[in-house]
RNA sequence: GUGGGUGUAGCUCAGCUGGCAGAGCGCCAGGUUGUGGUCCUGGAUGUCGUGGGUUCAAGUCCCAUCACUCACCCCA
């Protein structure tokens, strides 16, 4: 083995593959459903555009991105997330110059350097959705319902609901002086005395116990907001209990980028170990602007499609997926009878059935045992005697009946015989 | 970036205080010259992660390095 995959970037092959398009197909559903339309953005963008929408101060853009200088000079990042290169391109074409909101989606990788460890890749899946230009809180509630409607498709019924707010450029600034004036009465190491000057709300959901103690009596953001974002969260919170969405409040639920406002949230699955949060998202409300374009709200979120695979797993076990199913599989015996069948198996799929056959001119043992694996609930025998009698062996694999088809009559048969 | 654990066949792993490279599963073939799933018999596959060191002798001990993994951190 002289190569390896480069250090943290996971790969997917059959049957394993198999849940990673059927997270996608099951997100993909749900939004298309909710009248949201398939976006294709760049994998990289200009770098300022990261560190102006996510925030300089993030450690997703000061310690994490994957940034080169192109041959003509230019400073490239490769997308850490989606929303800043989708809001971006929403600019750009000018998509929000008509009937608002805009509601978009996309899927494919994003990339962070970080210490690869379980659920934790330097290029990582995601699925990501937003509904750009307007305020109304029920295209919260209906971003949250997408999400939570895709965990329920893949069969996720350990999936939690972490829901907060963060406040507008009204409220949160106030409630930033007085945490920060909280934190700094306290008896912190260097590294946390540090972030509570440059994002104190990430002190709030440090995990260590010992910082936990300390932070337990912290002024809490529902405590301080306007009265509009407090009518915003209460609206929020209502359209999800008339969808009998279950949620928890969670006031200390803070986002890692900079352009959060109001609605947060967070999915978050009790089996992955540390990196449990399979999906998070919000408000992005002051984005467009900090990115040079017009007031513009906007809500997404993006799901996490590995971690999302680990979920499922972790609670129907490896394969419940499932692959392609064979439905019927050719076995030849020699070589004229090869090409009889490779034409059937031909004929057969354009017919709308799952085919597959024995290559390599196996033996029948072989072959047949390549039909059992298969799946298919038919095996298709040809040989010499068969081509002479212009007729194949159709076998029932499960009962092991075997019973003699014309060959201008089997594909009907087949076809009638799996209910098609 | 910090700290722990692990790298041996395609997969899961055993290999004691250094002494001939192993098992199960899978794969291939035969038992059954045209019939799978069970059973029996046989077979193929290894730079023991990589590089150095100690030793008569290293999968085993030491150092370095790479990868994986778990936690912190970060976040999807």
């Amino acid at each position: 083995m002289t190569f390896q995959a480069p250090k943290g970037v996971p790969e997917f092959w059959p049957p394993r593959s198999a849940t990673l398009t059927a997270v996608r197909t099951a997100f993909a559903d749900a939004a298309e459903r909710a009248g949201y339309g398939y976006i294709e953005v760049p994998v990289f963008e200009e770098t300022q555009l990261f560190a102006r929408g996510v925030g300089e101060s993030t450690d997703v853009v000061s310690k994490e991105m994957y940034t080169f200088e192109d041959r003509g000079g230019r400073s490239l990042t490769l997308r850490p997330e989606f929303t800043a290169g989708v809001l971006r391109s929403v600019l750009e074409h000018n998509l929000h110059t008509g009937q608002l909101p805009v509601k978009l989606w996309t899927t494919g990788p994003a990339f962070r350097y970080e210490r690869p460890q379980a659920g934790r890749y330097r290029q990582f899946q995601q699925f990501d959705l937003e509904a750009i230009g307007t305020e109304d809180p029920t295209v919260d509630a209906e971003t949250i319902a997408i999400a939570w409607d895709g965990y329920q498709a893949l069969g996720l019924s350990r999936v939690r609901l972490l829901l907060n707010t963060l406040g507008c450029k009204e409220c949160r600034p106030l409630y930033r002086a007085a945490l920060q004036d909280f934190l700094r009465a306290l008896d912190l190491d260097e590294a946390t005395r540090q972030r509570a000057e440059i994002n104190p709300l990430r002190v709030l959901d440090d995990k260590r116990p010992e910082v936990r103690a300390k932070v337990d009596a912290a002024p809490l953001i529902t405590d301080h907001l306007c009265a509009s974002c407090k009518a915003h969260h209460d609206q929020v919170r209502e359209l999800l209990a008339d969808l009998s969405i279950p949620w928890e409040d969670t006031p200390r639920l803070v986002r890692g980028l900079d352009y959060y406002t109001r609605t947060t949230y967070e999915f978050d699955h009790p089996m992955l170990g540390a990196q449990s949060g399979i999906g998070g998202g919000g408000r992005y409300d002051g984005l467009s602007e900090d990115i040079g374009g017009p007031p513009l709200p906007g809500i997404g979120f993006a799901v996490g499609v590995d971690r999302i695979i680990l979920a499922v797993e972790a609670e129907h076990g490896p394969g419940a997926a499932g692959q392609a199913r064979c439905e019927v599989y050719g076995v030849p015996l020699g070589e004229r009878a090869a090409r009889a069948v490779f034409g059937l198996v031909t004929e057969l799929r354009r017919a709308g059935v799952a085919a597959d056959m024995a290559f390599g001119g196996k033996g029948l043992k072989g072959a047949m045992k390549g039909a059992d694996r298969s799946g298919a609930a038919f095996a298709v025998i040809l040989g010499e005697r068969d081509l002479a009698a212009g007729s194949a062996q159709v076998k029932t694999l499960e009962t092991g009946e075997q019973s003699e088809v014309p060959l201008t009559e089997i594909v009907m048969k087949l076809k009638e015989r799996l209910g098609k």
